[in-house]
Formats: structure tokens, C-alpha cells, sequence
RNA sequence: GGCCCGUUCGUCUAAGGGCUAGGACACCACCCUUUCACGGUGGUGAUACGGGUUCGAAUCCCGUACGGGCUACCA
């Protein structure tokens, strides 16, 4: 029988979740939980100097929103702890040295000065940056070109120094993608990489083939940028724990922004969000917008980066989490990049927020606009009308914040000049008629109150036409928002007539 | 430069050798609407190029071009 299904991902704490990074967990997640596996979410820390304190929690806050939790993981245990890669360092150079004993690693000692100069003396125009490889291994200070005896003294002597992979300079290796089918290269176009640094921290390529192996993954998705080093970590599976045990591997499309891979810089440069929440650098105190804070629902999000290289084949472009799980397949995840568009992704939030039921709106928003918090019951039957009326011009949870301005306060702008030049005497009378009518009213609805605003018009001869414009602008503000009576109705009578009663006078003497 | 991956409307994509290359976003027009939206109807718009294989190619093969990724003691 085939082994359960675990797949992992691992993040860097060095900063922010951007799409690429939701996307890959996503497809992860969708994965393990088609086939009853499990998602292990392994921290990636092997680089001290650019871990960031509070990254480590934000990439679990981001997951909790998206609503993707491990079921495994640092914060939810699991019986293949830790997982934490600062945590497991023995282990990694366990490995390291038996790689050395088998003679497919070699310790190297060469400093940063000397690898730097070694850059520079080989370089070429035909090959600017030189590796450090079958050629040019022997001309560096490593176990391959030094005695043994100098190899002991200098390592007894607490020598900074590496482990790297020895690859051999002839044949070729290859694998199957499940996206991209079988993917060849030759050997000796991949370069010695360092497996274990001067810190005895593991780099990437041995630490995800060493836990991978411990923690039993089944399946390996990453994204695309891994691919030219996949080489090096199908040697270290054949060379570590051999290849039948290996993971099936799939290389994830990119996400590309308007210029390539999608940066953080293209968030501010482009004016949309690349992260799944705003993140501020604790170093430079520089924020990055995330999608929460736009106005995006969890539910948009997660559809929106689903359909980024994948569909089910139909029609359809909405699904929830859990039709995500049922549809998923590998199979049909593209093997070419996508380019993100914005105005597609705010079409999936509108998409979202159209078929959510008033009540979970109100929610949502609460939770993103304080204000929102301090009415009270009375106002909150207020705001459910107020939200069903200005919903369908929403494209973002953010937008109903603008949509409702007006109902909770004066228009903080009152666009006079849309309606000044076509002002009149009749228009102050006839205002001055409606506010004595409005203010007799019994029954406030906006059903009496358009009828008695047009039976008004008739007896004054003006066309209703004429009228209505100037009655928005005084109630809302601008040319916007919905039915004017409907608005009149929200407001109350004491706050219509104020608003209408307001303008009058700067509208007559003018 | 080298290695790897890729290429269908502007964008996301459907079509796994066989209808007029379909849908969605965006855009345009019209309808609805005495505002702005929503909505409705319609429209513009694509198989990168060149060779093969085949009765027949967007689809399979080769080449070219273009795009992207990698080329760190970063992931």
C-alpha cells in the first residue's frame, strides 16, 4: 500500500507572506487534505542574520486567516518534532559527515575572501560567474587538495569551514515532475554546493532532504525557482536514503508581477497588496500592505490564488475551501507562470461579498473598522439596512467605509458646484416647501417621502429631473451612493431636514 | 555567458490530433437607472515564428525568437 500522504512547507521567518508563498501552502494544504494526508509546516531558520523577531508568528497568523492551519507544526506539535530547523542542528551534521564517510561531500576552508578572489580570477566573458565545481574544486583549500594530515589539524583546530556536496563531473540526472514530467540535467553543469555552513547551520538543499526523510513527506511541492537545484537534492536523496524512498516532486509555476517574479517593491509600485497581511519590518519600520488590511475576505483571497495556474477543467471560478479540496488535482496545475492581476482579484472579493449574508459582512467589518464597535443594538439594525443598500457597489470590505460615510456623519465634502450654476429661486422655494412638508410627514418611508417630494414638484410646475441632483448632493454629498429616498429614509427626518436646511442658504445667496 | 523552465485574446485560462478556438477579468457600445454603481445584451480581441509528422496540428517532433527562473556559507 502507498504511505500516507504528508506534505510540508517551509517558510522563512525573514519577513512577510507574499502570494507566491500562500499559494505554495495552498496547493500543499489542497493536496494533503484530498488524499486524508497531512500538511507539516517546518520553520525555516538556517539563516540567523536574516531572521526577523515576530515573522515566525505572523506566517501563523497569515495561515489562521487563510484558514490553511498545519496539522503539524511548531505551534501544534506533532510526533516529528521539533520543527524548527535551529532545533535540529545535530541531526544535520550527522548527515553532512556521513556524506564525507561515503565520499560524496568534502570539507572546504576556503574564506569568503578567497572564494570572492577565486570568483574574480576565473571569471570570463563567457562565463562571468564561476562555480565552485568538478573544474575548479582542485585549485581550492579543501579536503580533496589537502593532506589528511592538514585536513585534521585544521579541523581539530576549530577551522571555520563547510561541507559541501561533491557532484560528480560526468553523466546526468533526472527526475519526474508531476507537473513537468521528466526533467533532465547534466551533472556537470551543477556546482559543489555548501550543504553544511561555517555556523554548523544546514543550508536549504540538506536540510529539506535530510526532514523530509525524518518527517516521512510523501510528496514535495515548492516553487519553480527550485528547480535548477533539484539535482542536488535527488544526489543527496540517492546518495543519503536512496531513491525509492525519495518524494514524488512538483515544481509550482511562478507568480509574476507585472516585471517577473512578483516582488514586494511591485506592491508600492503598482498600488496593490502582495502580502497576505500587513507586515512591518521590525528593523526598518517599513509596513507592507497585505490583503486583510485592502479588504479582502479570507475566502476571495484563497479562491483568487487557487485560480492562479490551476483550474477543474469547467467553467467555474468560485470555490470555497472545501470544494477547493474536493476539485483539487496536481494534474491540472499549469506548468507556465501567471501574471497577477489585481483587478480580477477585487472581482473575486466582490464575488465573495455578494453571496455573504448581511450578518457576516457586519462581522467582518467590525473587525476591520473600530468605529464600527461603538453603536449601539439600536444602530445595529440601522447598519444592516445601510450595508444591504450600499453592498452591490462594494468590490472590497474597505469600500463600504467611503459607501457609508454619509450615513453616520455629515458629508465631510459637499460638491455645491455640481448644482450652484442651475440654482434658482424657485429651487430655494421649492426646498423650503419640502422641508415643511417632510416635516409634517407621519410615516417616514421612502416610498411616501418620493411621492410627496413629487406631488411637491407638480404643484411648483419643476421638473423632478431638476430636483433630484440637488437633493443627493445635500444628503450625500456627491453624485453617488443609492436611491436618494432610500438614503432619506436611513437618515431619519431630523437629519434630512438639517442636511437639506443647511445648503439652502448657501445655495440661495450665491 | 551557462543551465533549467515556459509561450492560446491586454490578463487568468478552456479545447489531451477533428465544429466558427470557448469562458472570466479589463475595455467599448447599447439597455436599465432623474446620481454612482449593480445588473442585462452585444462587441473588439489570441494559438510567437519557421520547418516537419499527419487526410487533418493550438495540440506531437525539431529549430529560432521571446519571456522567466537559477547561477551565495539566501531561501
Amino acid at each position: 500500500m502507498s504511505k500516507k500522504v504528508r506534505v510540508r512547507f517551509a517558510p522563512s521567518p525573514t519577513g512577510g507572506l507574499h502570494l507566491g508563498g500562500v499559494r505554495t501552502v495552498l496547493y500543499n494544504y489542497l493536496f494533503a487534505k484530498k488524499h486524508g494526508g497531512d500538511f507539516i509546516l517546518r520553520i525555516e531558520d538556517t539563516d540567523q542574520s536574516r531572521y526577523v523577531p515576530g515573522a515566525e508568528e505572523y506566517i501563523f497568523d497569515c495561515l489562521r486567516w487563510c484558514g490553511l492551519e498545519p496539522d503539524e507544526s511548531v505551534q501544534h506539535g506533532g510526533a516529528f518534532g521539533p520543527y524548527r530547523q535551529s532545533e535540529r542542528k545535530p541531526i544535520y551534521r550527522e548527515y553532512a559527515e556521513k556524506l564525507i564517510a561515503q565520499g560524496d561531500a568534502y570539507y572546504a576552508f576556503d574564506t569568503p575572501a578567497e572564494l570572492e578572489s577565486m570568483r574574480e580570477n576565473y571569471k570570463t566573458e563567457q562565463n562571468p560567474s564561476p562555480q565552485y565545481d568538478h573544474t575548479l574544486r582542485l585549485k581550492m583549500r579543501n579536503s580533496l587538495t589537502l593532506s589528511p594530515e592538514e585536513v585534521t589539524a585544521l579541523l581539530t583546530s576549530g577551522t571555520p569551514h563547510v561541507i559541501r556536496i561533491q557532484m560528480p563531473g560526468t553523466g546526468s540526472i533526472s527526475f519526474t515532475d508531476m507537473i513537468r514530467g521528466e526533467v533532465s540535467f547534466d551533472m556537470a553543469t551543477v556546482d559543489d554546493k555548501v550543504l553544511l555552513k561555517a555556523d554548523g547551520m544546514p543550508t536549504y538543499h540538506l536540510a529539506v532532504v535530510v526532514d523530509d526523510h525524518l518527517m516521512q513527506i510523501s510528496h514535495a511541492f515548492r516553487g519553480e525557482e527550485w528547480l535548477p537545484s533539484a539535482p542536488v537534492h535527488i544526489r543527496l536523496w540517492e546518495k543519503l536514503f536512496g531513491r525509492e524512498a525519495m518524494p514524488a516532486w512538483a515544481h509550482l509555476p511562478l507568480i509574476l508581477g507585472p516585471n517577473g517574479k512578483l516582488s514586494k517593491r511591485d506592491g508600492a509600485k503598482y498600488g496593490f497588496p502582495v502580502f497576505a497581511m500587513n507586515w512591518t519590518d521590525p528593523k526598518t519600520g517599513e509596513t507592507v500592505e497585505g490583503f486583510r488590511e485592502r479588504g479582502f475576505l479570507p475566502e476571495a483571497f484563497i479562491n483568487l490564488l487557487s485560480m492562479l495556474g490551476w483550474n477543474d477543467g469547467t467553467e467555474k471560478e468560485i470555490f470555497s475551501l472545501d470544494e477547493l479540496v474536493q476539485a483539487f488535482s496536481m494534474e491540472r496545475v499549469h506548468s507556465a507562470g501567471a501574471k497577477f492581476d489585481y483587478e480580477k482579484a477585487k472581482w473575486y472579493n466582490q464575488e465573495w461579498l455578494r453571496g455573504k449574508p448581511v450578518q457576516e459582512i457586519i462581522l467582518a467589518l467590525r473587525s476591520q473598522f473600530e468605529s464600527l464597535n461603538s453603536l449601539n443594538s439600536l444602530n445595529s439594525l440601522r447598519l444592516e439596512r445601510i450595508v444591504e443598500l450600499v453592498r452591490d457597489r462594494c468590490h472590497l470590505l474597505t469600500d463600504f467605509k467611503e459607501q457609508m460615510s454619509y450615513f453616520m456623519e455629515y458629508p465631510k465634502t459637499v460638491d455645491v458646484a455640481a448644482i450652484q450654476p442651475k440654482w434658482n429661486v424657485e429651487k430655494t422655494a421649492f426646498f423650503q416647501a419640502l422641508m415643511d412638508r417632510y416635516g409634517a410627514m407621519e410615516s417616514w418611508s421612502a416610498a411616501s417621502l418620493e411621492e410627496s417630494f413629487k406631488t411637491l414638484a407638480t404643484e411648483q410646475s419643476i421638473k423632478p429631473g431638476e430636483l433630484m441632483l440637488p437633493l443627493r448632493i445635500m444628503l450625500v454629498g456627491g453624485k453617488f451612493g443609492p436611491g436618494v429616498f432610500d438614503i432619506a429614509d436611513i437618515l431619519g427626518k431630523e437629519e434630512t431636514l438639517h442636511r437639506i436646511g443647511v445648503l439652502i442658504p448657501q445655495l440661495a445667496n450665491n
